[in-house]
RNA sequence: GCCCUUGUAGCUUAAAGGAUAAAGUACUGGUCUUCGGAACCAGCUAUGGGGGUUCGAUUCCCUCCAAGGGCACCA
């Protein structure tokens, strides 16, 4: 559609004026539907050149703009004259997907596309399916999207919730697109975080306990983390007993920490996959940290001198002498031992291994890391000067509370569990007045609150904070996940009660008013498109919000389902296709769409 | 100190250099014997300060102020 009035207004001009002038005009959506469906400035552009043009030669600003063009002679003293006159020509062939054009403002010209045009979007959308919205940008590509990463041995917290969320739905945007995606997860499967752990577990023997779900095993280690973080800051005996673990952790040498570690490993693993079942991310490929260490220090030995530099016993890379804003980062302590560092290094280099064709690596992390692996990205770049235009690393905000900085290892933290437990049951109780056995129950209840809280991180673009408070950021009205569920369960019973009347949807049955619904039904592809350009969900969350608004408003104005009626089969098909928009829509966010709840 | 982010309604957020800055929430009032009230309709309030570029600036540039993050052996 765009297309076609760009030819229009391009052929126009190209009739009316020198081809040659490179006029930098817009054609967009203006954000009101009163100033129509399409709008242009290109009248006020191409008058402000031609002032300019003039001021140069008789150097004044008062003055009217008039000559002889192909089309004939015009005078014009404002923008909108010369917006007048491209009007005119347009509407003398005015095209049927046309209704009608305004000059409205400081010169705009403003498109009111038709009824016809509106009939067609309709039939489009029931005719693509879940299909529509899907663009080819992407096709062909092959990309990895790494998020999550949350530790074995830690607790997994809303901050790991918030990547996941980022990460699953920039990988459905990209799919939607054409791309073929791999979803990676890296983890940190030794470190000193694990020797906190274990210590702790060690020390507190009844968080040993292998009873219980490995939800529950998996509660009781982060909560021997917690004690072993602690432990290891407070106290000097507990230090010095944890940094022996670590070393034990390190050459398996000791039998029962050994034990303790594949137990801690697996059950902490499983329970991450359960979170990942019920947020909808299915994971193609996991990297350990421990495997990634060893080529990252290959790869940092071999570049000694080069690349890097020895520095005070370690070895280091001064990227500030390739970029002034970068800093020195260490890659290899005095103490011999790799840094994270090193280790991203090496995992930069597996993916592209496991991989050779990979034409984008995106990492999917919080803001706070978003310094060091510039650097990082430098470093590699000068080892591999073929991944430098590949790897793409997208930073979010912060989950914090109000009153500052969440940490797992002070232990004031909210799993990610415990959060959707509360969202869960919260949505139960909303649910009481309705018949659902038990299973289906607990089905909506978490896809329901997974989309609260999926959809309080998505509603905002990427680079923010989010402020964590219970009561405020997990909403079920208005602006919120479970009212998109919701417009969708409700225009799904709709469509029940037409099937059961026998009223099928037809896009003929055109009724004289176009219904606001409509026009923003057929935008869906370009928020997509936008949406992966710019690798921000928020564009697909924000429309989706704006189109359930219309629906809500269409149904609350308009009987649906009416035999009476000669356009109810038009109204009904309005229904399904904004279910089609909605479900894709909710889809590209990670979020299920239920047809009842 | 240097570098990076970010300052919009009481609160949480939108706005691709465009038009009367848009929503939700909160608050006030209204809708309902039609299809699911997790709804609909109406009202109320905002661009941190100061310059500049532009026909036009929340958006770009400069400066000041404020918040958060990063700056050598943690991840």
């Amino acid at each position: 559609m765009q297309e076609k009035i760009e030819k229009l207004i391009k052929d126009v001009l190209s009739e009316m004026f020198d081809p040659d002038e490179n006029l930098n005009y817009t054609l967009e959506h203006p954000s009101d539907l009163k100033n129509g469906d399409y709008s242009t400035n290109v009248a006020m552009v191409f008058f402000s050149t031609l002032r300019q043009d003039v001021r140069k030669s008789i150097g004044s600003d008062n003055i009217n703009i008039s000559g002889d063009y192909n089309l004939g002679h015009f005078e014009w003293k404002t923008p909108r004259d010369c917006a007048e006159s491209i009007k005119n020509k347009i509407l003398e062939n005015k095209p049927d997907f046309l209704a009608d054009i305004q000059i409205a403002g400081a010169g705009f010209i403003n498109f009111h596309l038709s009824r016809k045009f509106f009939g067609r979007s309709v039939e489009k959308i029931l005719n693509d399916g879940e299909n529509f919205g899907k663009n080819n940008l992407l096709k062909g590509k092959k990309v990895m999207v790494e998020y999550t990463d949350p530790n074995p041995f830690k607790p997994f917290h809303i901050g790991h919730l918030m990547t996941n969320t980022i990460g699953e739905s920039v990988a459905r945007i990209l799919e939607f697109s054409g791309a073929d995606v791999a979803r990676a997860n890296y983890q940190g499967d030794v470190g000193l975080h694990v020797a906190k752990a274990i210590y702790g577990l060690l020390k507190n023997e009844n968080l040993q306990s292998k009873k219980g779900s490995h939800n529950l095993q998996a509660e009781n280690i982060g909560q021997a983390y917690v004690f072993g973080a602690g432990a290891y800051e407070d106290n000097l005996e507990a230090k010095k007993e944890i940094d022996a673990i670590n070393k034990k952790i390190y050459n398996k040498s000791d039998k029962k920490i050994n034990e303790i570690y594949e137990w801690g490993f697996d059950v902490t693993m499983e329970a991450f996959e359960d979170l990942y079942k019920m947020l909808g991310t299915k994971f193609d490929l996991y990297f350990l940290e421990s495997q990634m260490m060893l080529i990252g220090e290959k790869i940092v030995h071999a570049n000694v001198d080069k690349i890097f530099e020895k520095s005070d016993g370690a070895v280091v890379f001064k990227a500030e002498k390739y970029d002034p804003k970068l800093h020195t980062r260490v890659f290899i302590t005095s103490q011999d031992l790799p840094t994270y560092e090193t280790k991203e290094l090496g995992l930069t280099e597996e993916k592209f291994k496991t991989d050779p064709d990979m034409d984008l690596s995106i990492v999917v992390t919080a803001s706070e890391q978003m310094e060091y692996m510039r650097v990082v990205a430098k470093a590699i770049s000068l080892i591999h000067p073929e991944f430098e235009k590949r790897m793409k690393h997208i930073t979010h905000g912060m989950m914090r509370f109000a009153s500052g900085k969440m940490g797992s290892r002070k232990g004031n933290v909210i799993t990610g569990e415990s959060l959707l437990n509360d969202v869960r049951d919260m949505v139960s109780e909303k649910m009481t007045d309705r018949d659902f056995s038990i299973v289906e129950q607990e089905k909506i209840a978490t896809d329901v609150g997974v989309s609260a809280i999926k959809y309080s991180v998505l509603k905002q673009a990427i680079g923010g904070d989010i402020i964590y408070d219970f009561e405020k950021s997990i909403s079920f009205e208005g602006d919120s996940g479970p009212y998109l569920q919701y417009s969708h369960a409700r225009a799904n019973s709709i469509l029940e009660k037409a099937q059961k009347e026998n009223i099928l949807p037809d896009p003929h049955a055109m009724p004289s008013e176009i219904f606001e619904v409509e026009k923003l039904l057929y935008k869906f592809p370009e928020i997509v498109l936008r949406s992966v350009e710019e690798y921000e969900p928020h564009y697909v969350a924000n429309y989706l919000i704006e189109v359930a608004r219309a629906y809500n408003s269409f149904y609350g104005n308009n009987l649906i389902v009416d035999k009476k009626d000669k356009t109810s089969g038009y109204k009904v098909a309005i229904t399904y296709a904004f279910t089609f928009v909605m479900k894709n829509g909710l889809h590209l966010l990670g979020i299920e769409a239920p047809k009842k709840m």
